[in-house]
DNA sequence: TAAGTGTACCAAGTATATTAGTACACTTAT
DNA sequence: ATAAGTGTACTAATATACTTGGTACACTTA
């Protein structure tokens, strides 16, 4: 479930963050449901355990996850938080929209793009 | 012409590699244009030579610059930069629509909001 | 009570970024 | 020829972030 690319630069405690971050929002991890303890998802990756300690504290102040001391850690149910993502998505699409204006590429050729992904059948 | 954020957690080589490549796909420096000598720009950005050093070496490997030992740096003639910048860009937006998608975006508000920007006037 | 959990430390090692300094070969203008 | 400015290469030192290894304590559950 979770995966660690050491030919990925970023810090590994940022690569799990992100891993979480998109299991939770895409429906994957459902809200309250408990994710792996981080003793045992150190030892499942075979990294220490500090790491996966900084992953979740950075996860829970995002607001993805939340802590019970001597239970575990939990997905948060948090509607805000697929918002805060939607928007997000429509502002990296208008920056990089933005950026094929300028450099002269047309609508239409962002459309076909765009309509290509919409017609795609789901697997 | 280049800054550099302290805030960016980006090492200012990398911040200054971005800075010249922006102003090269976007013609504002012009092919054959001399760029600031690696010592003259170190005091102008009050940091090392080395740095602007590391950035230039980086430059010039990925071909927006070509260097003339005991002459300067100059920005190259190359239409292909162009061209794969264009490809980035059309995969970066077909890659963020695709998350859109995911999400449960419709494609008329995207396309809302590529026909807003394309709407715009130039100032 | 024992095992498993979150959490908070500290010390050490590693890698990277940055600085500082030196040196050499080259080009240009004087 | 000389001096100034250029790219380039190298070493050493410093700072920072990441990661590991270890310990400790409070809590929950079986």
């Amino acid at each position: 479930m979770i995966i660690i690319d050491y030919n990925d630069k970023r810090p590994i405690y940022e690569q799990i963050v992100e891993r979480f971050q998109t299991l939770i929002l895409n429906g994957i991890l459902e809200p309250d449901t408990q994710i792996p303890s981080v003793r045992s998802l150190a030892i499942e990756l075979s990294i220490n355990a500090n790491t996966i300690q900084r992953a979740y504290s950075q996860l829970e102040k995002e607001g993805f996850i939340y802590s019970v001391k001597g239970r575990g850690n939990y997905v948060r149910a948090d509607e805000s938080l697929i918002t805060k993502q939607k928007e997000k998505l429509l502002t990296n699409l208008s920056h990089i929209a933005q950026e094929c204006k300028e450099f002269g590429i047309s609508q239409d050729e962002i459309n076909d793009k765009i309509s290509f992904i919409y017609k795609e059948v789901e697997k």
